[in-house]
DNA sequence: AAAAAGAGCAACCGCCTCTCG
DNA sequence: CCGAGAGGCGGTTGCTCTTTT
């Protein structure tokens, strides 16, 4: 049987984004969501295959995402879930809020994966903090997610340990976590399944997907500029077009951003109290 | 100042999985 | 149950920007 090309790609452009096709794809996406991604190009009128659409969407229009360089906290995470999950990089990703798997394993590619080559080239390099943490935690028996139940762990006292309060909002989740845990192996689900779960639903209602997808959205969006926090000023002149066009009808949603920060705490914790190590991922 | 090398990242490709008729 | 279509994922490419010589 030979596999139908994913679109036809006569007449279909390839290449960077430009600002109008940009615009015309999240204007779309607002009106119509995009329930069907091969369909959507020829009715929003874009010359692009609807995976390129998809993959546009989800890696840099979508606007929960984070933008501006990865935190230290943010790369000691992607380590330790690589340590475990290994190339899951959309499972990675869904630990991260508002960072995509492109970008993730773009980072783990570019720098990571270079600084744990040095790292393990020289073993007395000491790792930052978090790392260090997981593996002072991993040496304890008590430490694994395969001999005890989680809550046996003593950094359940850890202060820290607050961050997974009800005031944690969902956004800490990004869009793609639902469909990325249900990717997830055998063996992560067995983490996931150790890891006190109702704890989580309370603090982090699942956010839908189609929050994003569904339309349209209402008229008065109310998205904050701030929450996209565009550090990488040059990245693309296009997200800053289409960033700065969205109206801004709420300034309330000021504890949004920094809840993305303390997203990174909660999974953090959250991977602490998994017993985070590269001993407990070996089942 | 110019060329070369290296780094960073957006985007493409192809395979796999899921869903539905 | 089977096959086709669509979505999703991970590997890879190639362009652009930055740094080094």
């Amino acid at each position: 049987m030979v596999r139908a090309p994913c679109c036809d790609k006569v007449g279909l452009k390839k290449g960077p984004w430009t600002t109008e096709e940009d615009q015309i794809l999240m204007s779309f996406i607002q009106k119509y969501g995009h329930e069907n991604w091969r369909a959507l190009p020829k009715q929003a009128g874009l010359l692009r295959c609807g995976k390129s659409c998809r993959l546009r969407w989800i890696n840099y229009l979508r606007p929960d995402i984070k933008r501006g360089n990865f935190s230290t906290e943010e790369e000691e995470t992607i380590l330790k879930l690589h340590e475990m999950l290994g190339n899951k990089w959309s499972a990675i990703a869904a630990k991260l809020p508002g960072r995509t798997d492109n970008e993730i394993k773009n980072v783990w590619h570019t720098h990571l994966k270079k600084r744990l080559n040095r790292n393990q080239a020289n073993p007395e390099i000491i790792l930052p903090t978090p790392t260090n943490h997981f593996n002072a935690l991993s040496k304890s028996p008590s430490s694994s997610c395969l001999n005890l139940p989680s809550h046996d762990l003593e950094f359940e006292t850890d202060p820290s340990y607050t961050s997974l309060s009800p005031q944690t909002s969902s956004s800490d989740f990004s869009s793609v976590t639902d469909a990325s845990l249900a990717t997830m192996d055998p063996t992560n689900q067995y983490m996931m399944d150790h890891i006190e779960v109702e704890d989580m639903s309370e603090s982090f209602p699942v956010i839908d997907d189609s929050l994003w997808s569904e339309s349209p959205l209402p008229e008065n969006i109310s998205v904050p500029s701030d929450v996209f926090a565009i550090s990488d000023h040059d990245k693309s002149q296009t997200s800053q077009y289409l960033f700065n066009s969205i109206e801004v009808v709420e300034p309330g949603y000021d504890h949004f951003g920094s809840i993305i920060d303390d997203g990174m705490e909660f999974w953090y914790n959250l991977f602490i109290r998994a017993g985070g190590s590269p001993e407990s991922s070996e089942f």
